[in-house]
DNA sequence: CATTCCATAATTACCTGTAATTACGGTTTA
DNA sequence: TAAACCGTAATTACAGGTAATTATGGAATG
């Protein structure tokens, strides 16, 4: 029997993701490792591992004899992410048409009634988190490891963005919409439908953002 | 002025994956900390941060309290991982058509070229040297540091499992012609026509590895 | 004879000290 | 007054030591 106990610095990275997506370390903060060891009552070896790691994936920025830096993420970014999601999760749904099983789909289709739940009383913040969920599974349909990861990486970066970024007012019915349209194409296993609906839903999510995004600069402007 | 000198784990990092893809450390074997410290005569923390990193790459896999070992590239993650490729580029031939200068475009054409005297003569080596210029090429023209970013990755554990591979031998004739419809594609701008052959070129890569791995697998049972 | 247990050795993980580099503040100088 | 210079303080990077866990080999036991 081995009974593994995680790195320390694994989980000080977990940790550190945590607080990066909570808002705790904003992009382009700088990191102070003596005031985090202090706080998480670790010595500096296992800290800097894990700063490595988050460096390796994207989350930091590592400047040599300077330290580490949350990233920022620039609409240029999100403008070259998109597409790349758009993509990838789109082929998802393609796989998922041809893989998903009876009880698969049912599992979707009570995912798709709580959205459209969450949809119609407004419930933005339960929105987002069945909405991931709906994302999640479609993914995991694909049966593709690789396909998996390099779409979790981007996601990654874009849960940075979504820090700097308010939420849609209109929005959404119209994603709900798109999805119900993904889930019709899932049902039919219509492959080549439900890859096309998830690119539109990911594209029109990038101009959604994008509007918004224009907004927010305008009124910063005009404060 | 600032004269920023990498740190020491970046360039063990840099050598490690040398090692690696040159072969000197192999898909499954331990990865020895303390002789690696005095082989490239650094101590353990540099060694062991860059370790982190390759991790988070997928070049490593880490055993808690274990050590690290070289990452087994399976059948099952190759016929994961190069339909992936075939869309991030494809997306990219799509984006190159778009993107190329005339001068870009002679640059391609001067490489394709050299492809074909590589392809005519049999000099497998450099015609593979050849063909990832090209792709390279290609991957910058798309203009996208995220789709290229992805790619990346995934291609790193390409080159992992080719490290396991014999080359085939009929396939240069048939890459050559695949590239030049990538290249003609470009050449009129029809974007979709070179995602597309970009696609094609990338599946039948896979599909030529497959026969070569079957037919490897079954020469070791007979042998 | 196989299996379990224990002690020892080897190795990983973590901590801390030292060296090296950078940032900062005050002083001097043009 | 502004700019450059230098010394000090703060911080990162690396090295080596200590603790903790795992692997190994031999002895004891069923």
């Amino acid at each position: 029997m081995r009974l593994v106990q995680n790195s320390l610095h694994q989980e000080v990275a977990v940790t550190l993701r945590e607080q990066i997506f909570s808002g705790a370390l904003l992009p382009g903060n700088f990191v102070d490792e003596v005031a985090l060891c202090e706080s998480l009552k670790i010595s500096r070896t296992p800290l800097r591992e894990a700063l490595k790691v988050l460096t390796a994936e994207g989350l930091l920025r590592h400047e040599p004899r300077r330290g580490c830096f949350v990233s920022e993420v620039t609409e240029q970014d999100l403008d070259d992410i998109f597409p790349v999601i758009a993509l990838l999760e789109g082929r998802c749904a393609f796989e998922a048409a041809r893989n998903a099983s009876d009880a698969d789909l049912a599992a979707l289709r009570d995912l798709h009634d709580r959205l459209k739940g969450h949809a119609d009383t407004g419930r933005i913040q339960d929105y987002y988190a069945t909405n991931l969920l709906i994302h999640e599974a479609i993914i995991m349909l694909a049966n593709n490891r690789w396909l998996a990861q390099a779409i979790a990486d981007l996601r990654k970066i874009l849960k940075l963005a979504r820090l700097q970024q308010l939420h849609a007012p209109g929005r959404l019915s119209q994603s709900l919409a798109e999805h119900l349209s993904v889930y019709a194409a899932l049902m039919s296993r219509d492959s080549e439908g439900a890859e096309a609906a998830m690119r539109t839903h990911l594209t029109r999510q990038r101009d959604a953002l994008r509007d918004l995004s224009r907004h927010q600069t305008k009124s910063r402007v005009a404060a």
